[in-house]
DNA sequence: GCGAAAAGTTACCAGCAGTAAGTAACGGGG
DNA sequence: CCCCGTTACTTACTGCTGGTAACTTTTCGC
């Protein structure tokens, strides 16, 4: 793959653009999974077959690349929660199961997790809202239209999804760096948490 | 503050250490508060009134900074929920003044806060971990002697411990960028949550 | 007094984000 | 049919930053 073939300057033949913003992203996705998540963008453009100027073109400075990234990392969350759920009504054991998806999908995209939730510098920092975002912004719908079903206020939603959202991400954080703590397990504890509160139920 | 004096080069008359670790500390936070959390290490040194090689011999590398800074911030944290908290045993009062005071504490460090968390690449996305395990280790002895107290399994501790780290720091993230939401009303929500759970009491 | 150690600065290197300028192929109008 | 504007690239650069090697001056023990 990206057989470096050295395109001369100048149009290429046959018209037609050499890569689109897919293949770019693509190309990102495999040079942060194997160099980890301090990968430079030069390398990106090295692992597309193309230079860095078409990189800019095709998906913007790293800001929008660590953006257009984290988009797919929530869709692929979105996407393995929901076949988790399968459509059943919220319960615990539901919330269990949700929880664990999300820790198999952050396992199975470490190092791009890690780019993605890392950031760069400066507002990066306060862009990794925008994968939060992307994560609350559903999530929060679907705890006020459940929270308004069980007769209970449902005006904490949207607080209440970025903290659920930062509860996560730092748990995946966490316990990706440790040996021996299974997925399960941890997700029934934090889903004991979630769903009981700190006191539990009594 | 930090008059450019162009000192030369050789050890300085008087044979005693220009600036300790502390003061290159304190210029650290002085720029940051100032410039943002994109500084650079060459922003402090100037602020330190020395340069950068002296900077890398007191506090070490831009991730020890980091760690340095998170370890400082973690303690006027520690310090600011335990005068709000006063001894008293946990309630869902108290944990809202907790939570609260970690709020403000946030917002009165805001640029530092970024810095901190913010990190800027690689390992330090794991970095980020250290300002969480300073916050956490406490939290967890904490959490594991009331649960033990209230005839609970106190074996949730670590987890639940980064879980509530992590979301009081993306709803201060969320916070801090919204206008006309009061640190209270905020803390109130997350502390309705973290004690009564997603259902809420019967 | 003198040389080793201590405490600085200068000057550099490498890598990266981002951009300006140059080059070659395509394609439509005269 | 050829020419020129447009398209789609590359090359080559700037500016900055993290990090380090080498040099300079003072101090202090013997």
């Amino acid at each position: 793959m990206s057989e470096s073939i050295s395109r001369r300057p100048g149009r290429p033949l046959g018209g037609q653009l050499v890569v689109d913003r897919e293949h770019v992203l693509d190309a990102a996705e495999r040079v942060i999974r194997r160099d980890g998540a301090g990968s430079s963008l030069e390398a990106v453009a090295v692992e597309a077959g193309v230079t860095k100027p078409i990189v800019y073109d095709r998906v913007g400075g790293r800001a929008d690349l660590a953006d257009a990234l984290a988009e797919r990392l929530a869709d692929r969350m979105v996407l393995a929660t929901r076949t988790a759920l399968a459509g059943e009504t919220l319960s615990q054991t539901g919330l269990t199961r949700f929880i664990e998806a999300n820790l198999r999908t952050v396992a199975d995209h470490r190092e791009l997790f890690l780019y993605v939730t890392g950031g760069s510098t400066e507002q990066t920092a306060l862009g990794r809202l925008s994968l939060a975002g992307m994560s609350t912004q559903p999530l929060a719908k679907t705890l006020a239209v459940w929270r308004s079903g069980i007769q209970q206020d449902p005006g904490v939603a949207e607080a209440w999804a970025f903290g659920i959202v930062g509860m996560l991400q730092m748990v995946s954080q966490w316990w990706i760096t440790q040996e021996g703590l299974s997925a399960a397990e941890v997700a029934g504890q934090i889903s004991e948490l979630l769903w009981n509160g700190l006191p539990g139920r009594v």
